[in-house]
DNA sequence: ATTATTACTTACTAAAAAGTAGAACATATA
DNA sequence: TATATGTTCTACTTTTTAGTAAGTAATAAT
């Protein structure tokens, strides 16, 4: 095991930035983790660890336009780049075929996704 | 993120545990990892993952019989405990939830899985 | 006997992941 | 102007995970 790959936090948390889209903001994120969880994260840990994925090549980012709101400090806005997403499809496939070969998991539903 | 959860490495050894069933021993172990990843593991690492897995609650073994082969020294069989396949089933069902949210892997596929 | 092979065990070290603390900034509202 | 709100940033510490090293044991083959 030598190459760089995904925690199991930051797994998720490059998920939340695809399923966030334009949203995908540390605050925003730090919110959708609590909420997909009901477990409580600090947003010093989000941040930590979105540089680290950042460091990895897994996300970019750039900030956002300034908005008018209050507390309207301007966002920095994730996204997923290919390699990240290669990274996280490769684990995805990975975990299916392994699930799909223990027989408690095996619904045989997961076989066709091998297409 | 306090409980006591699952490295990656870790939860790829338990699902082999569960798969390789009375064959699941840390020499086996390693020879699987192995084969279904490409990629090498010293035994030792399997040997303290093993234990960690065990000492966390996941894992349970015993001594197998003394075989008659060349180096036949007694074989430790490990299984799965309840509350080993309950987490594994967790962070499953999390992981599958997580994906279908997201327009890049939703095939649309694994919805009927949480049917 | 000696060596090769299949295995386990344990204490230890290294590396990586996760989390904390504290400061800063921009804007709106009171 | 002072305070509340929403937000970022980064250096640091802690915890957890992964991996190493070195020894032991049992058996078969030479």
């Amino acid at each position: 095991m030598k190459e760089t790959k995904l925690g199991d936090f930051e797994e998720t948390l490059l998920l939340l930035v695809g399923i966030l889209d334009k949203e995908a903001y540390a605050f925003k994120i730090a919110e959708e983790f609590e909420s997909q969880t009901q477990r409580a994260v600090s947003i010093g840990a989000v941040h930590s660890t979105l540089n680290r994925l950042s460091e990895k090549g897994f996300l970019t980012s750039e900030m956002g336009e300034a908005t008018a709101e209050r507390g309207g400090r301007r966002k920095r806005i994730y996204s997923i780049t290919a390699h990240g997403e290669r990274v996280l499809k490769e684990s995805r496939d990975f975990k299916l075929s392994l699930w799909n070969q223990y027989p408690a998991f095996a619904t045989g539903k997961l076989n066709f996704i091998f297409e």
